[in-house]
DNA sequence: CTGAAAGCGCTTACAG
DNA sequence: CTGAAAGCGCTTACAG
C-alpha cells in the first residue's frame, strides 16, 4: 500500500495527458483504440483506482443517495438469548432494503448512516454534504437542520411526524389499516374489550395507530382507555413487558392490539410461556406485515404496509426532484392491507382485506392469500 | 436551490479567510470566540452545508466503509404473495446490519452498494475509490479486481470461497455445525435416511455444508447421496420446489437438511400445505439461526451462526488494518451453535448445543435457551 | 489567532 | 483525437 497511483502517474506511464487518461477511462469512444489500450495497460500496471472524491468534486455530483436512520429504540433489555436482532426494527430494515434496491436500479449507491439521536450538526456535516439526495428515516426529526439541508439537496421524509414545507414525504394509511382491522375484530369475532400496546410515544405512526384504535372502537360503541395500556419502543421486549403486566393486572382483555408486529411477537411469546392460549384466551394483532408474522404460533393477524415500496418510492421522489428541483413537494400516502391469519381467532385459511379498494368505497374484497 | 454556498461565501460574509472558516467549523477552539460566532452566523445565514467530497479529498480519507454486496440469487418465482422479502437473503441482511452498527460505533458511515453480478470494473470505479476500506459480501468474488483494490485499501471477505493473499476474511465453522447437528439427528432421533437441499452451487458455505453432511452421515455408517437432492439459491422458493419434488419422488426421507433457514422455511410451508406433518412424517433442519425460525410451525431446528458478529468483526478487521496496513492478514473462523427446536422431533423445550465448547473437546453442554 | 498559498485528484470546456 | 488549463470546495502546514 504505497502511495496510490493517480491520473498523473497513469498519464506519465502511458505517455499522454491526464485529460486523455480521464477520457480513455470514462469515455472510451472518445479516444483512439491505441491510446485507449495504452492507458488501460498503464492503469492496470499501476493498480490505479480512481478517486471517487476527486471525480465527484469535479463533476459536482456523487451518485450517492443518503439514508439517515435515527434509531429511537430505548436501551431495552430482552430476556431472550436470540432476541438481539429483535432490538432492531425489522420495519426499518425492510424500508432500507427497498431504498437500497431502488437506488441500485436507478444507478445510485446508498450511503447509510445511523445514529441514536439527532445530534445537532451531525446530519449537516456527516452526510448531507456527500450525497446527491437524502432520505430521513425517523419518527422524530431535526426540523431546523433539515430545513437548511433541503434547500441544498432533495430530502424525503419517511414516516416522519412533522412535515417540512417543500420537502417530500412518504407514509402509510395507518388510520385506515387500524379501522379495517377493528371492524374485523368486532364484526367477525365480536370482541369488545380491547387494549392497545403503543410504540414510541413521539412517533406519528404510533400516535396515529392509537388514535385510530380509539376512534374505531368508540364509534362502534365500545369504551376504550384513552391511553395505550403501555407505550414502548416498537420492539419485542415491549410486548414481553406488556404481556407480563397484562397477566397481573386483572382480567385479560379479549384482544390485544399492538402498535407493530415485533411488539405483538413479544406478547405472543410471553403469553405462550405462561400458558395463555392465543386466540382462545385472548386475541393478538400486530401492524407492519413482517414475514416473521406468518410463522409465529399462531400466525399473526396484522396490517401490512408495503415496506419495500415505501423505500422505493422515497428513492423515486428523490431522483425525480433531482431532475426537477422546482416541482412542488408531494406527500405520498400508501395504502395498507389487513392480513387475517390466526391470532385474531380466524381459522387457518388466511384472508386478505385490501385497503385500497375499501378506501375507494368498494366492497370489502377477500381473496385467498396463498 | 440556488448555487450552494461554499467556504468562500461564508468567509466573505464573515470577513475572514477561508482558512479561518474551516477552522471555526472544524476546530472551534482554534479561533477566537468572536470569530467563531461570526463564522457560525454567516454559515447559518447562507445555509452552508460543507462539501464532503472536497473535505475528504483534502483530508485524504472519507470516513466511509464500503459494503459490496453481490446478490447471487436466481430470479426465482415464489408462489407466495407476501414472500417477496424472502427473495432477499435474510442472512446477508443481518451481516449488513452488523456492519452498519459496528461502523457507526467506530465513527464510520457505511456505503452500501449491491449488484447482481460482479460486472468488471464496477467495483473499482464505483466504490473502491470512495471508501476507506471495503467489505465484500459474496459467495463468489471477482478475484483479480480485488487483488488490485486490496493493494490500495483494506479489504475483508465475508463468506467468500477463495481467499486472496493479504486479504482478511471472516467465515463460520460450517462443517462443525453440520456435524453437531447430524450427531444429534442420529444419536437422539435415530434418523438414517437424510436428504440435503443445497444452496448456491458455487458458494463455499453451501459446498462446505453439503460436504460436512456427506462426511458426517457416511462416517456414522449411513449411505447418503453424493450430490444434494437439489441445489438452489438459498431462498424459500428453493425449499418450496424441493418439497414438491420430494413429495413426488418416492418415499420421504426421514430428515431433510437444508443449506439454510430460508430454504427450510419453504420446505416447511410446502409440506404443511400438503398435509405432511413435521416432524412426525419427516424432520426438517436449517442453517443460519434466523429469528424467523423460532416462529415457524414447528419451530426450526438449525445451526446458528453469529451474523451480527460476522459483520462486526469484518468492520473490526478493516479498521485495524487501516491503523496497521502491514499487519499479516487474518482468516477468522467463527463458531456456530446448534439450536434444537421442534422440527427435528424434539419436544417443545429448546436446547442449545454450543459449538465453541465442543470444538475445544469439552463435554457437550446443553443449556436452556429461554 | 489568522491569512496566503499549495495541494487533494479528478473533469471538462476550449483550442488546436 | 489530444492537450493545457481552469475549476470543483475543502484542509493544512507555514508564516506572521
Amino acid at each position: 500500500m504505497s502511495r496510490a497511483a493517480t491520473v498523473y502517474d497513469v498519464a506519465a506511464r502511458a505517455g499522454v495527458s491526464i485529460a486523455t487518461v480521464s477520457r480513455a477511462l470514462r469515455l472510451p469512444d472518445a479516444v483512439r483504440p491505441e491510446t485507449r489500450r495504452r492507458v488501460a495497460d498503464a492503469a492496470r500496471a499501476l493498480h490505479y483506482v480512481p478517486s471517487g472524491n476527486a471525480r465527484d468534486l469535479a463533476r459536482q455530483r456523487t451518485g450517492m443517495l443518503g439514508v439517515w436512520f435515527i434509531e429511537d429504540r430505548a436501551e431495552a433489555v430482552v430476556d431472550d438469548d436470540a432476541a438481539e436482532s429483535l432490538q432492531w426494527s425489522l420495519y426499518w430494515d425492510q424500508v432500507i432494503r427497498g431504498i437500497e434496491r431502488e437506488s441500485w436500479r436507478r444507478g445510485f449507491a446508498a450511503l447509510i448512516a445511523s445514529t441514536r439521536s439527532a445530534r445537532a450538526g451531525e446530519l449537516t456535516n456527516e452526510i448531507a454534504g456527500r450525497v446527491d439526495a437524502l432520505a430521513i428515516l425517523a419518527h422524530d426529526i431535526p426540523t431546523d437542520e433539515l430545513a437548511v439541508i433541503s434547500e441544498r439537496i432533495p430530502v424525503v421524509l419517511v414516516a416522519a411526524r412533522h412535515s417540512i414545507s417543500g420537502v417530500d414525504s412518504v407514509r402509510v394509511a395507518n388510520s385506515q389499516g387500524i379501522k379495517l382491522l377493528v371492524e374485523h375484530l368486532i364484526d367477525v369475532h365480536g370482541y369488545r374489550r380491547p387494549v392497545f400496546i403503543g410504540g414510541v410515544p413521539h412517533s406519528s405512526d404510533a400516535v396515529e395507530r392509537f388514535q385510530a384504535f380509539r376512534r374505531s372502537w368508540t364509534e362502534a360503541g365500545y369504551a376504550v382507555p384513552d391511553t395505550p395500556f403501555l407505550s414502548g419502543d416498537f420492539t419485542a421486549s415491549t410486548g414481553v413487558v406488556a404481556a407480563e403486566q397484562l397477566l397481573t393486572s386483572g382480567p385479560l382483555p379479549d384482544v390485544v392490539m399492538c402498535a407493530n408486529d415485533q411488539t405483538a411477537l413479544g406478547v405472543l411469546r410471553r403469553f405462550r410461556r405462561h400458558g395463555v392460549r392465543v386466540p382462545e384466551d385472548v386475541a393478538v394483532t400486530g401492524f407492519d406485515g413482517l414475514e416473521l408474522g406468518a410463522g409465529t404460533n399462531p400466525p399473526l393477524t396484522t396490517v401490512r404496509q408495503p415496506m419495500l415500496q415505501i423505500g422505493a418510492i422515497a428513492v423515486k421522489l428523490l431522483v425525480e426532484r433531482l431532475a426537477a428541483p422546482e416541482r412542488p413537494s408531494v406527500a405520498t400516502m400508501l395504502p395498507v392491507d389487513v392480513v387475517i391469519r390466526e391470532s385474531c381467532g380466524c381459522p387457518a385459511q388466511p384472508l386478505l382485506i385490501k385497503g385500497m379498494e375499501l378506501s375507494a368505497r368498494s366492497t370489502t374484497s377477500r381473496s385467498t392469500n396463498r
